[in-house]
DNA sequence: TTTATATCGGTATGTCAATAGCGATATTTT
DNA sequence: AAAATATCGCTATTGACATACCGATATAAA
């Protein structure tokens, strides 16, 4: 049930190391920015309050060779884990639900950084069809399976309702989609090959209340 | 550097079990809603797609004894993760940073589910503070203190720009809360005794666009 | 040139959670 | 009343990741 990676692959990354990449990413840029041509694990994981053989050997396993007192050379770090993420070339996404979470997500900037952009966007509702909202017109459900396939779309955003959410699963599914970026609180059932990212925000408010209320 | 249970509880809950709480909560809630008055682990393992003996040590941990060939109480267990979750009593919160995510969180309906309700909403910009969004009215910051020590708030929701994220943070200690909700893509820095729960959209997209792009 | 030191890179250990296996027990069936 | 069966609840085993340790090496200092 666990999300593993599919196929062996020469380099398998850990997944935690993967979710910690965009952290590095993000410390990496601003060091560069600041003129840095070596970034050193130490002070990657000083920054960023990590202990620093987890720093170490996450920066290591980009297959980046580090030269000792330097540190592993900036821009060919910068591209290993970018590239390692996807993050090198453009990837087009089609949202599904343009509720409020699907608005926000929508106006969001900040996916340039991850060179995410959503070409599409679809809704059930015809008082919303027709509109558009950041600079991205709302097309009926009946267009989807069209233009993901015209487009050539492999990643959907999903911010429906959650009774809508195995159905139009489903339909991303069956055009071809391979990820789901499921906002819902569904636990989507999807054949193999395509892989599923829950951001389940109960799952997440579970953590805090719990700990918060268990305080006394 | 990992979140511990800082104090050393009676019955200390594995935080993934914590994590899919919440999941069982749902399914729960459909059985009785259907009409079950008991809940067995094989059949929430079926229906959510679990392995079974997952969901058995799960539903075990909530402390309500089960009865072979029948399963658990359903009333007792709904009860009883409700209560670990401490969705039992209904908790206040404050959001700082209405922006379009901030926006979208004021109107999610879904927290009712989890006896959330937010009491307050506050930005630092003059153009936003006075309007009223989704029944909530947004105050300057320099209320934050004074209302959040009012009201006796203990649970913060951060929203603002990743510049703004560490100042409102300590602001937010400052006025007394305990546990942060935080949306922004910076690690917060905090001391003890305060919970931070990382809801960072740049690490869940990255296992995603990771799988994709390694697939060819 | 020699010595000191910071950093990398690999190996070993520990910890936590998922999985597997098995016995105990209440309900149902015969 | 006896047998069959589903489910709980406990105890290993396994596996993955974080942590700790130690040697190798290139740079800097003496």
């Amino acid at each position: 049930m666990n999300e593993k990676n599919q196929l062996a692959r020469p380099f398998a990354l850990p997944l935690p190391t993967i979710r910690r990449y965009p952290v590095y990413l993000r410390c990496i840029n601003e060091m560069i920015a600041a003129g840095e041509t070596h970034i050193s694990s130490a002070v990657v994981a000083e920054k960023l309050g990590l202990d620093s053989v987890l720093a170490r050997k996450d920066l290591a396993m980009a297959g980046v060779p580090g030269k000792p007192r330097r540190g592993y050379p900036a821009r060919e770090l910068q591209a290993a884990i970018t590239a390692a993420l996807g993050w090198d070339n453009s990837t087009d996404a089609v949202l599904v639900g343009v509720g409020s979470l699907g608005n926000a997500l929508l106006g969001y900037r900040g996916f340039e950084e991850q060179s995410l952009s959503i070409a599409a966007a679809f809704d059930a509702s015809p008082e919303i069809v027709g509109k558009t909202i950041h600079g991205v017109k709302v097309r009926p459900m009946g267009d989807l399976p069209r233009l993901v396939k015209r487009l050539n779309i492999r990643l959907g955003i999903l911010t429906v309702p959650n009774a809508a959410g195995q159905p139009c699963a489903d339909k991303l599914v069956a055009a071809g989609i391979r990820g789901i970026w499921n906002f819902t609180s569904v636990r989507l059932s999807v054949p193999d090959g395509v892989i599923v990212q829950n951001v389940d925000l109960a799952q997440s408010l579970a953590v805090l209340s719990h700990a918060i209320s268990a305080k006394r």
